[in-house]
DNA sequence: TCTGGGGTCCTAGGACCC
DNA sequence: TCTGGGGTCCTAGGACCC
């Protein structure tokens, strides 16, 4: 069975474990430069104040019933996230899967008498070792646990365990159709014009007639509803393809010398978090925008890409490249809301760089040969690249990609 | 020389998630 | 005045190769 550990309003409750007082007050927190909003506690939901919604446009509300409003504090948040996530392991024997920074899935194999016992307990242990709320849905799909988890929101026990078929029918026959896991606004849209309005008429509809108007993601949905399980538990996350970082900027911006500093800055966040995943980046891409909130103002967007010489973590390099490629984008007379960076075309730092050392003339056939046993031996044949030898040159592999330039034969690479 | 099928790779854009 | 910051996956279409 899989279940899904979902914290209540996160970073509220986050918020509130320094803040005890805030516990049954309204709260909400906002996003960069307090834009928008980006969590809600209860109190807030039930003023019917939206995900998102712009502060400024609620500040009578926030006046009137006293909300306490917390600017974003992700260091905080993510300290928080790794607390759960540790108790959360150290409690259950099954695999984890680390979802989101607010959730996890994870594989229990109790008996089902045992399950919903076993999620409560858990449930007072992550409240009591890290003061965070956490809400458990349990169900033979990821996507069935998904949606006992919506529904164990809305209890005081906060656990449900899905696990009769005429049960799990009662609650997909009032559940609306967008708020399936994967259903968002588009697919809900033209799924209510088929006449599918809740979570069971999706399950009973046609897999293959699905497939072909929507997606096979969608199709694997409706499979998952009726109990076959599609999705797998993913405990070992591959590294990251894509590192984004990106800002809306408090006040427009106009220079190109602001604007550089602000990519410089945005690249060297990226490469941080590059560096942590021990990755090296082939290509970065720059981009900016105005304000598209202002359409009176003249709009202008652009993205630049910049490949990398060769596969690279250094700072300094990509953010020279970065600056390179916001020369490209820029275009003076607007103003800039918005600019960012992501760094792709990632591999890991082991695979796609090395140093080979000098070889002694004598010496040379043996510890070449013993160097191409190495990266056979580690990363399986045909991924060797470029081998150097006689002088201290670094070499590079393309991961699982043929090159024209790619060789494991023995007499090429003693000629090279 | 012409034609066609089968396959891969790349890119852009859409849709979705938290 | 003030409108978040990350990500992933899939599909379609074009280029290219054999």
């Amino acid at each position: 069975m899989f279940s899904i550990i979902d914290c209540n309003n996160f970073y509220v409750s986050c918020e509130r474990v320094f803040r005890p007082d805030l516990e049954h007050q309204p709260v909400l927190v906002t996003g960069n430069n307090d834009g928008c909003i980006i969590a809600r506690s209860n109190e807030v939901k039930a003023l019917g104040i939206a995900m998102g919604a712009p502060l400024h446009t609620i500040r009578p509300l926030i006046q009137r019933h006293q909300i306490a409003v917390f600017s974003a504090n992700y260091a905080l948040y993510g300290d928080m996230s790794q607390r759960v996530m540790r108790v959360i392991e150290e409690q259950t024997s099954g695999a984890l899967e680390i979802y989101s920074i607010d959730e996890a899935f994870v594989k229990l194999n109790t008996s089902p008498a045992q399950l919903e016992p076993q999620a409560a307990h858990l449930r007072s242990i992550v409240r009591q070792q890290t003061g965070i709320p956490v809400s458990i849905g349990i169900a033979a799909t990821k996507t069935l646990a998904k949606l006992a988890n919506t529904c164990a929101k809305k209890l005081p026990t906060g656990v449900i365990s899905l696990s009769d078929d005429h049960s799990i029918d009662e609650l997909l026959r009032v559940m609306p159709v967008d708020e399936v896991w994967g259903i968002g606004a588009k697919r809900a849209e033209w799924l209510i014009g088929q006449g599918i309005r809740t979570a069971y008429q999706l399950k009973c509809a046609d897999p293959v007639w699905i497939q072909r108007h929507l997606t096979a993601p969608a199709a694997r949905i409706v499979w998952e509803l009726r109990g076959v399980s599609c999705l797998p538990l993913d405990a070992d996350p591959a590294p990251k393809k894509e590192i984004c970082t990106s800002r809306a900027f408090g006040k427009a911006i106009q220079s190109e010398q602001e604007l550089a500093e602000a990519v410089a800055f945005y690249t060297s966040r990226a490469a941080e978090k590059l560096h942590k995943q021990g990755g090296l980046a082939s290509l970065i891409t720059v981009f900016l925008h105005t304000n598209p909130f202002q359409p009176d103002l003249p709009q202008y967007a652009a993205h630049c890409k910049v490949p990398l010489a060769e596969p690279t973590g250094n700072a300094a390099e990509l953010i020279a490249a970065a600056k390179r490629g916001l020369r490209q984008c820029y275009k003076q007379g607007y103003f800039y809301h918005k600019a960012g960076v992501i760094l792709s075309q990632i591999t890991s730092e082991t695979m796609a760089q090395g140093t080979l050392f000098p070889l002694a003339r004598d010496s040379r056939d043996e510890r070449l040969q013993a160097v191409v046993d190495i990266i056979n031996r580690t990363y399986g044949r045909n991924t060797m690249y470029l081998a150097a030898c006689g002088t201290q040159r670094t070499w590079q592999m393309k991961q699982g990609r043929r090159s024209p330039r790619y060789t494991t034969s023995w007499d090429e690479l003693l000629k090279v």
